[in-house]
DNA sequence: ATTGTTTTCTGAAACGTTTCCGGTAACGTT
DNA sequence: AACGTTACCGGAAACGTTTCAGAAAACAAT
């Protein structure tokens, strides 16, 4: 049905126009949907392209395009399971409005920031995601960066992160470290030892632990810093091997502790397998508790108790946002989401002796 | 230092050769190490690019290239983390290459090869592999696919892909299904519920499937329907959740069972869960096996049994054998590669009654 | 009929590369 | 000195699309 007389490779837009009887950038209009176009043209354009299969080229589109309609997702930390929940929800909403995304894991030791204005060069970006970075001392590199952004899940009281010069949506990271350890506190644990961030952590890490500190405090009880462990710089951050690798070292090591708060759920895994290769056990032994709210958590032998981030309340919003200051519909915002502490089965009241 | 005086919002190939005094040609020649260019002209212009931080318009190069200098990564199932160590994998050697690669995430309901097909029209693509799909009655689409591909993670024996044709790599689904059910039944089990794949499934979960019924058979165990469970449709395929759900069925059907053998760790993680939530134990009242050797089954409790798949080297090969094929290099291969069973602690000897 | 206005469309110029084809320079050989 | 050969290089044509400036058509108002 139809004529069958173009047997060229590939289809292209000039074919499309050429079938229809109109220009090439008549079709451009109608497949974009500018406004100067009737009604009728634009529907047998349609229909030409149903029938040829026709796909634009992208290379193409982006090339010329004054705006490319691609936003980048970039990633602070591979394989961390929070984050892949948020990237798929982001892909759906990026996807849902006619836009590609890329997206680019970068290791602790690579500068997001860097990776995106990069990635800007070689694709022309609509914006940017960044997705659980540290963005401290990196006002300039962010200018440079000329095309919109939002950091999500981005340590929100950083120092250099400030009142409404980017938009940002996180958690109180300070808040809900306060939170957990307040709660561990209140089973009755004294000594809690962390498995907290990268030494030099300036964002995340950092907050949690400022949050730790406080709750001891507020309780009276002195901060023990050989309680306090950072994680090894060579193994994949906020993993499951580097909280085993630091529960090892404390179960090792001579000091007394009953309960362990690590900084991510994968880590509180890596601590409870630690744990059970010891002979111990959780939380008879020792008490364990995550942070994330990661889905793995709810499987886990015990479940874990966690600080559950609302993740997909926050990768919706950041890219929702961003589309919003895309379209200068908004001004850059700040939203700071509210956890849940999930008390489950990897915490107790401390024994008593 | 240098000639500033490009004032240029974003830096081209021209602005390269302007500085070099060389054409354009010749700069793109020395970028995509063509030969006719003197070791000279070469290092200057290097150091120009260099000094200038100039980096080439992905959109421009892929536009004109003949050959597309990207290969397309097709996932069958979203979320798996068999997978995700995979594509990792493949990224890291994409890279090497000075290749760039585009991932996709297909549904159990889509149709991988005609995504394939999508992308290769929008992107100019120089080759796919497609990662844990299902190919059978899809020998006509993927010669639509002009490219090459490889099968990475295939159904090895699945009727229509046979011999040369292509290049696959994976493991022997029958074989390694027997494996797990033979040492099943040694430790005992005589009852093994399976969570298995799609209802028609008609690929890997369909060749462990015969395998374990093979098992049975030569020891002499009649096979029973009842224990052989489909995981659901409208769940993620392969996922704790889909594990879960069938066991909770499993649990509240009046079928005895001493053992599960689920198709996958995630599956096999649900199915721990749901005998938990059911005031059971694994091993104690229930083995549980899984297939696949994720990272989470050492760190699981009680550690998982499994089939270990060698999913590194099955990645690796993949692309190296792909990049083989572009190169023409190599015709196409079939490799098959085997697993190694990993006796752990969710699975012993079948209690005495 | 003329003019103005709006709607719809078109041709051509970009976008930044790669690739083709041919040209010049350099060198060796007679 | 003339020629052939090789090694380098440059100009310009693509690639398939969007965008821009303005043309044509359609309609309305005088």
């Amino acid at each position: 049905m139809g004529i069958e007389t173009l047997n060229t490779e590939e289809i292209t837009i000039k074919d499309i126009a050429k079938v229809c009887g109109v220009g090439v950038s008549t079709v451009s209009r109608a497949i974009n949907n500018h406004p100067d176009i009737s009604p009728k043209t634009k529907q047998k354009i349609a229909d030409a392209i149903e029938e040829y299969g026709y796909i634009p080229n992208n290379s193409a589109r982006n090339l010329r395009r004054i705006d490319g309609k691609c936003i980048a997702v970039v990633v602070k930390g591979v394989s961390n399971p929070l984050f892949a929940d948020a990237v798929q929800i982001m892909e759906e909403e990026i996807k849902k409005r006619k836009y590609s995304m890329v997206i680019r894991y970068v290791n602790f030791d690579e500068q997001e920031v860097d990776v995106a204005i990069e990635l800007a060069k070689e694709k022309k970006l609509a914006g940017v995601v960044f997705l659980g970075g540290y963005f401290v001392r990196e006002k300039k590199k962010l200018q440079k960066l000329r095309i919109p952004f939002v950091l999500s899940t981005a340590g929100a009281n950083v120092d250099n992160i400030s009142a409404e010069e980017y938009s940002v949506f996180c958690v109180d990271d300070e808040k809900e470290g306060y939170r957990m350890t307040d709660y561990l506190i209140r089973l009755g644990h004294k000594k809690i030892a962390v498995l907290s961030g990268m030494p030099d952590d300036a964002s995340i890490g950092k907050l949690r632990l400022k949050g730790y500190k406080r709750a001891l405090k507020e309780h009276g009880i002195a901060v023990d810093e050989d309680l306090i462990l950072h994680m090894k710089r060579d193994i994949r951050f906020y993993s499951m091997e580097n909280g085993y690798q630091m529960t090892q070292e404390l179960l090792t090591g001579r000091k007394e502790f009953t309960c362990i708060f690590a900084f991510s759920d994968a880590m509180a895994i890596g601590a409870c397998r630690a744990i059970a290769d010891a002979g111990k056990k959780v939380p008879d032994d020792y008490s364990v508790a995550g942070f994330d709210g990661i889905e793995m958590g709810d499987y886990y032998n015990p479940q874990l108790t966690t600080i559950k981030q609302p993740i997909h309340e926050i990768a919706m919003e950041s890219v929702t946002m961003l589309f919003e200051i895309l379209d200068k519909k908004s001004e850059n915002v700040r939203r700071i989401f509210s956890c849940e502490l999930l008390e489950r089965e990897s915490t107790r009241h401390r024994k008593v002796l």
